[in-house]
RNA sequence: GGCCCGUUCGUCUAGGGGUUAGGACAUCAGAUUUUCAUUCUGGUAACAGGGGUUCGAUUCCCCUACGGGCUACCA
């Protein structure tokens, strides 16, 4: 078997969508299980849609994802450069073999004449309107013209392209790793440009000559490309390169939540989930999207959670740490199917990881949130207060914001709480916890709760009963994490003077 | 319109000629937690439709429907 060698090829027109991420890990996964090695080429053969900063994003984002880049764009390699826009002669080069063969054929056509071809073909209710076997000899091409008007054409500088001349009566036949054999009629593939008339190849060309000289082994790529696919089979064999084509996979594509269509960056907005790794700022429109990073999930997650849209490993286990996505990965077992983003199983991911972690590294997030805003916090207090909400969380943002009590005393209170649970009773057993509380400098969460039940029992009240009034006193909230452990981290004194503050501000409603 | 691809619970999916069609997320209910969450247990819930092939089809074949993709000198 050759080598494994994957490309992950984007084109920098904007920020990394969400599906190129699953893209790009895919091929990455393949590489490692492989000993392989993970290329990235950036495709940038379009300069009217290129986008400063879309390349730096792609591979911030690669960075943060943890898929790693072994040979390309910022890592370098034999078949450097990587970037197509630089490769430019050496496209230019292959697509003149194809014309010197026969294979490919100048044309001169101007954007008016390929709209009157389109159009008067529509109008004859031709099922298609392409430039091919059956109209390509009504056209301004190399085909067309004498080879003189062709020589004349182009030293004066007419503007060309130069188009694949596909065979009249064949069919291409392509097995996909993923779809099985798919085969398509060479009638129904048009005469595709192969070189821009700005010198840029196309897609097609550039694809198919760097997969070649960069001895790509697997074309990893999205569902979108299949039906280009036999085109791109077309162009192995008009270059001879048979032999060396490399596998093809094409990946089922990411679909809105709600059913229909391709994820876009609309559904996202639309819905309140991210869709790009990182936050984007749009350098044109300056409009900010948010990013997954910022959002506040792990990469770990993402992935996971990415890895399982189109894939399974064919077990019951779907927490799989990227080592372990290396080790079960197989392109066999990606399925055909359009896959719906659903954020909550991405959140439940997250959660996962989240809560694998330890109290030390969950207090490194809470830590910074409130580096952030100026709070001062002791490293034990904060391990406790991670301890205490760590169940409750789905992002590292959570633990501060959830629980911002435990640095600010409540001044508002939830109002349902109030309705139903503060009343005169709870008063009177709230200010005798909090007599008792005053005498104190520190207490443990089982004392809180000893000292709580002493004072119920001599009330003759149940805990359970004034429990919801105490949370409402000390938080604010109707739900929380533990009550006792709250008050032993926020210490006695502090508990007291809210219970003061309660008292004497909350109004009894019924 | 043409071409290509697809279709198992609401969602991600396993399975595959004879299964009580399995798991996870979500959802609902119960238990525990004298609060909330967690946790545990249980429940609701799916083979798009029609024809074949077959003793038997959700599984194989065909058609239809539906969905998606492509149809540029964009990738």
């Amino acid at each position: 078997m050759k080598p494994v060698r994957v490309r992950f090829a984007p084109s920098p027109t904007g920020a990394l969508h969400i599906g190129g991420v699953r893209t790009a890990l895919y091929n990455y996964l393949l590489a490692r299980k492989h000993g392989g090695t993970m290329i990235l080429r950036i495709e940038d053969t379009d300069q009217t849609r290129y986008v400063p900063g879309a390349e730096e994003y792609i591979l911030d984002s690669l960075k943060w994802a943890g898929i790693a880049i072994d040979e390309g764009v910022g890592a370098g390699g034999p078949h450097a450069p990587y970037r197509q826009s630089e490769r430019k002669e050496i496209y230019k080069k292959y697509a003149l073999q194809l014309v010197d063969e026969g294979k490919a054929y100048y044309a001169f056509d101007t954007e008016e004449e390929l709209e009157a071809m389109r159009t008067r073909l529509k109008n004859e209710a031709s099922s298609t309107q392409q430039y091919g076997v059956a109209t390509r000899m009504g056209m301004r091409n190399s085909l067309t013209l004498s080879a003189n008007e062709v020589a004349d054409k182009l030293s004066q500088g007419v503007p060309y392209v130069i188009r694949l001349r596909v065979p009249a009566d064949q069919t291409i036949e392509l097995n996909d790793l993923i779809r099985g054999n798919v085969s398509v009629h060479s009638s129904q593939i048009d005469d595709k440009v192969l070189m821009k008339s700005d010198g840029m190849p196309t897609y097609h060309l550039a694809n198919v000559v760097d997969d070649y000289l960069m001895q790509i082994s697997h074309v990893i790529r999205g569902e979108e490309w299949l039906p280009s696919a036999p085109l791109h089979v077309l162009l192995y064999q008009s270059f001879g390169w048979q032999e060396s084509m490399p596998e093809f996979a094409h990946l089922p594509l990411l679909l809105k939540p709600d059913g229909n269509g391709k994820l876009s960056k609309r559904d996202a907005d639309q819905m309140g989930f991210p869709i790009f790794p990182l936050n984007w700022k749009d350098p044109n429109t300056q409009e900010l999207a948010k990013g997954f990073r910022e959002s506040g999930y792990l990469p770990e997650a993402l992935l996971n959670f990415l890895a399982f849209l189109g894939w399974n490993p064919g077990t019951e286990q779907e927490l799989f740490n990227v080592a372990q996505l290396i080790e079960a990965f197989t392109i066999e077992r990606i399925g055909k199917a359009g896959a719906k983003f659903d954020i909550h199983k991405a959140q439940w991911f997250n959660q996962q990881y989240l809560r694998a972690k330890s109290n030390k590294e969950l207090s490194k997030y809470l830590l910074t949130s409130l580096g952030e805003l100026g709070i001062d916090c002791e490293v034990d207090k904060a391990e406790k207060i991670c301890q205490a909400m760590r169940d409750r969380i789905t992002f590292p943002n959570d633990i501060f914001a959830q629980g911002k009590f435990f640095f600010y005393s409540p001044s508002v209170f939830d109002e349902q709480v109030v309705q139903k649970k503060w009343n005169a009773e709870s008063i009177t057993v709230l200010s005798a916890y909090r007599d008792e509380l005053k005498k104190l400098e520190t207490i443990t969460a089982e004392n809180a709760k000893i000292t709580l039940d002493a004072v119920c029992a001599k009330l003759n009240i149940g805990v359970g009963k004034i429990l919801p009034a105490l949370r409402l006193a000390i938080t604010g909230q109707g739900s929380g994490p533990d009550l006792m452990q709250t008050i032993e981290i926020i210490e006695p004194k502090e508990a007291a003077a809210r219970l003061d503050f309660a008292i004497q501000n909350i109004a009894i409603k019924k």
